[in-house]
DNA sequence: TAGATTGTTAATCGATTAACAATC
DNA sequence: TAGATTGTTAATCGATTAACAATC
């Protein structure tokens, strides 16, 4: 299917690629609880927004409602995932099986979506030959090799920050095209790469910074 | 310490906030590398913000700079870390003992910093009365007595998204005034209560959305 | 002093919102 | 048809940036 709405050559604002998966999981909720109809004011009561942000938000990507009628659940739905891109599968590797790695790995909800993690990769010899949810741990050194048979999405980093830079050139040079960052590094990448942080570190001090805003002195 | 450079009442913008904890990151490698001095231009340089934007976020808070010279690094940090709120200490409970809850209580970096998990809840039996970190896990039966007894700063919901808001309303009851989520529950709290989510779904589906978005059919 | 760089103001840019014609 | 709600345009709001006087 064609998406017609986004004129050519337009970027999508980081705020609606903020809000697209708020979306996702709203849509989600409303469909499995069997609700049909929804308008986009009654999206912006549940989620706080606008409904005319809403409304702006998914006209990048096309006319998904009726005048008067609002938009189908499962039909909008539907678009979203496919605006996502998760109508196809996602295949990803997971480099650190520590304890953050083993959260991740163990997530079902990235399964059910199609996000796959295929292999499992470790420096320590201790954990080689494990094996976590149905993957077996495989030593760091071949995961050149193993990029080169098994093409690769997306390249998970939960490795401490001292590796994250060199495990995440090893993805690059294996093609990848994609990595999620879980390590503190910040990573330099081509141009063509994509990184996705989740810097722990920085949303708790975010955290601490609203948390004793009202302490600066100047209330 | 007064810090007076914000006027009364104002708000310091969401873009601020996210852009301090990179500040503090960055500071904190160059205290470490031994470096002395820094101007605005060269940190924009190493973070990909321009000069204008980091005197432009700094200025809130006060004036840290002198003409000519650029910041002192010692001393900026030692401004940040008084901006955050990280010069005092700040006392967690952490509730869900499962994979991602042992990953976020054995990061180092957290105690080091004065963010101390000072108990550990969870409703599995097999769990309770197991340490981790040198920190017993305790039947979430308790945390309410617990909460009476050891004022919290921070609690930490690291339980699978059905437990989120019960945990929640527990830990607000009990006088907690920020929530550090990893739920995938969209938490209500009362106003007086911060929330900060690590929305690990969200952030996996910007990345596909991002990696997908050229195959969008209008590029 | 001359050179460098701050903190801040004004100009620019972009995102959000309000309003409404179109129309189901 | 009358009522409701979309998609989009124009107005508003806020954040970023460029420019520069102040000054170390």
């Amino acid at each position: 299917m064609t998406l017609r709405g986004r004129k050519k050559g337009e970027t999508v604002p980081q705020g609606v690629v903020v809000r697209l998966p708020v979306y996702f999981r709203y849509l989600t909720e409303l469909e499995s609880a069997g609700t049909e109809r929804i308008s986009s004011a009654q999206i912006g009561e549940a989620l706080d927004f606008t409904a005319a942000q809403i409304r702006s938000d998914l006209s990048y990507f096309g006319s998904f409602g009726q005048q008067g009628y609002g938009y189908n659940v499962k039909e909008l739905l539907d678009q979203v995932k496919q605006i996502l891109g998760i109508t196809r599968k996602h295949s990803m590797v997971l480099v650190g099986a520590g304890n953050l790695g083993k959260a991740i790995g163990s997530y079902e909800w990235f399964r059910e979506e199609g996000f796959d993690i295929k292999a499992i990769f470790d420096v320590d010899p201790h954990l080689i030959g494990n094996y976590h949810g149905g993957c077996a741990i495989r030593s760091i050194d071949e995961i050149s090799t193993y990029l080169r048979e098994n093409p690769t999405d997306i390249g998970i980093i939960a490795t401490p920050k001292s590796a994250g830079q060199s495990v995440c050139d090893l993805l690059v040079e294996g093609g990848v095209r994609s990595i999620w960052n879980f390590s503190p590094a910040h990573l330099s990448v081509p141009d063509h790469v994509i990184v996705e942080n989740i810097h722990l570190t920085d949303s708790l001090l975010r955290l601490a910074f609203r948390l004793n805003e009202h302490n600066l002195g100047n209330s």
